[in-house]
DNA sequence: AATGAAAAACTACACTA
DNA sequence: TAGTGTAGTTTTTCATT
């Protein structure tokens, strides 16, 4: 698993169009990619071997849906802190990092310190989840709940120029 | 590519367990994904083409990472339509769903109609978009970005239950 | 860029709870 | 009958020239 800070070349015509290729499917055979970008497999093969050891491409996962296992609920919540002292910060982002019904986290400008995604069983469990995450916790100031109806887009799909 | 709206029986330990290790690094191989869970690789084999033929898994994909491909703002955006007629909102799901720059789109309760996660290259860019997506749009009343400072957490990750 | 070796993914079939 | 393991086949990956 590649997670280089990465000092790496530019990426050219050929790296872009293989990673929008993976990007929607990591299983396609490195066969059917050469042939779409026309080169050779090996080409092909090393290309992405760089591209994975670089950090360009960070991971290689499988989506799984969240209603197939019974994880019904989504929600995107906005943190206020209390402050915003880097240590503070640093420990709020450590806490979220580790927090399993965090499955993503943003720090951001704007009032609103963060933007978490939480996805959990059910409101039940929501609820749960706020008292042990914010509720309990004295650098969070304030917290604002917006629950997901629909999820209308997942990709996490990188937009790559030509 | 399956994806199948999925009448399917409840997930068992094997499958949950199969899931989580797919999650982190779907290209580890059945023999250690056999290993782990105390299967054959055959049987392995099976369940994982069930799961994405049932739709469970509803991809496999490479994570790009933003700053590699020189795409460096991530904007979160809080959209608040004129009116929530199931027509004008159906009209914005399918207009943000088929723009490239909005990586994800939830529609939600709480005031706001939609949160979305806009990758761009540049602010510059992100000005056009929002020109292009927002502004000239009659059905868009308002608008809100929070500009992302740190991508804190990005996994796409499920937590799944033991 | 092409070849060949190694590994992984997949299939067939007999067996078991 | 649904699901497993063994063992054999095909496909893909990867190193070498």
């Amino acid at each position: 698993m590649a997670k280089k800070p990465s000092a790496r070349a530019p990426l050219d015509q050929f790296d872009r169009a293989i990673l929008r290729i993976l990007q929607t499917d990591n299983k396609t055979p490195q066969r059917s990619i050469a042939e779409s970008v026309n080169l050779s497999t090996a080409a092909v093969q090393r290309r992405v071997a760089a591209l994975e050891a670089t950090g360009v491409i960070s991971r290689n996962v499988a989506v799984v849906d969240p209603d197939a296992v019974a994880m019904s609920i989504t929600a995107i919540v906005e943190v206020y802190l209390r402050d915003e002292r880097s240590a503070t910060v640093d420990a709020a982002k450590a806490a979220f990092r580790k927090t399993p019904e965090v499955q993503q986290c943003y720090y951001v400008t704007g009032g609103t310190s963060f933007v978490l995604i939480v996805v959990t069983r059910d409101m039940r469990s929501y609820e749960s989840f706020t008292r042990k995450v914010f509720e309990e916790n004295d650098s969070v100031n304030n917290y604002r709940t917006l629950v997901v109806i629909d999820r209308v887009k997942t990709d996490t799909q990188i937009p790559i120029e030509e």
